[in-house]
DNA sequence: CTCTATGTATCGCTCGGCTATACATAGAGT
DNA sequence: ACTCTATGTATAGCCGAGCGATACATAGAG
């Protein structure tokens, strides 16, 4: 049924996903991943093998920032978008729309594409 | 202005963007590569080096199948799709769908998500 | 007291995209 | 004739990301 997506379908837009889900606020780690899940609709599962090496390499480059923070009750690491992460966040956005519509073009016009030189 | 995608942004659809452009007719990797091109306005240009390492893997894998024609006055290696191409190709084509709309949701629906429990 | 969910982290494997390189032919321009 | 570009296919080797496995710690439920 509503099997998970194919690993390597995610592949170029991981950051895309994580960074979308801290435009709006502070998350932590765990947060992500459940969230992710949900607007997913359970087809986007994170191992924590990938997610939390992914916040790791964002966070060296500068695109989120990170803080502990237990006063919550748990002591989880916060993150939140940099004001590099927010002007990325927007170009992968438009990157990725754009990249849809030439996706959708290709699977729909199948009919109407140019022939090979015979 | 109009620039390539980012690599890893085409790394899930490569194989689907091919097998697309193989289910209307034979094609050899040429040709594949220009009609990428231009059915992507440009931006995607897949290099050789990518290119025949994919059409090998696919081949290997039964989805597509191989004849060498010189017919055509250049010596080309012409491929087709197999049968499971075929079924592959619907199936990828189906899933890359439901990711876009997740993908969409995700992007657009910024302001209308579940917030982490405090 | 145990079991599950929560929470973060890293090692090492795998696999695919890409650069560089190689080689061959057709056609156009000078 | 010669050169240059486009056409055409192929592979070796590097690089980097996703992920399974593993580790460790605490909260809450039963």
């Amino acid at each position: 049924m509503t099997e998970k997506f194919e690993r390597d379908l995610l592949r170029g837009s991981l950051d895309l996903m994580v960074l979308s889900v801290l435009s709006e606020e502070s998350q932590y780690g765990y947060s992500i991943q459940k969230q992710l899940n949900v607007a997913s609709m359970g087809k986007v599962k994170l191992p924590a093998g990938t997610l939390y090496p992914l916040l790791h390499r964002l966070e060296s480059d500068k695109l989120i920032r990170s803080k502990w923070d237990d006063s919550t009750g748990r002591n989880r690491k916060w993150y939140e978008l940099t004001a590099k992460g927010k002007k990325r966040l927007t170009a992968q956005a438009n990157q990725w729309q754009q990249y849809a519509e030439c996706m959708t073009s290709l699977i729909s016009g199948l009919t109407t594409r140019p022939k090979p030189t015979r």
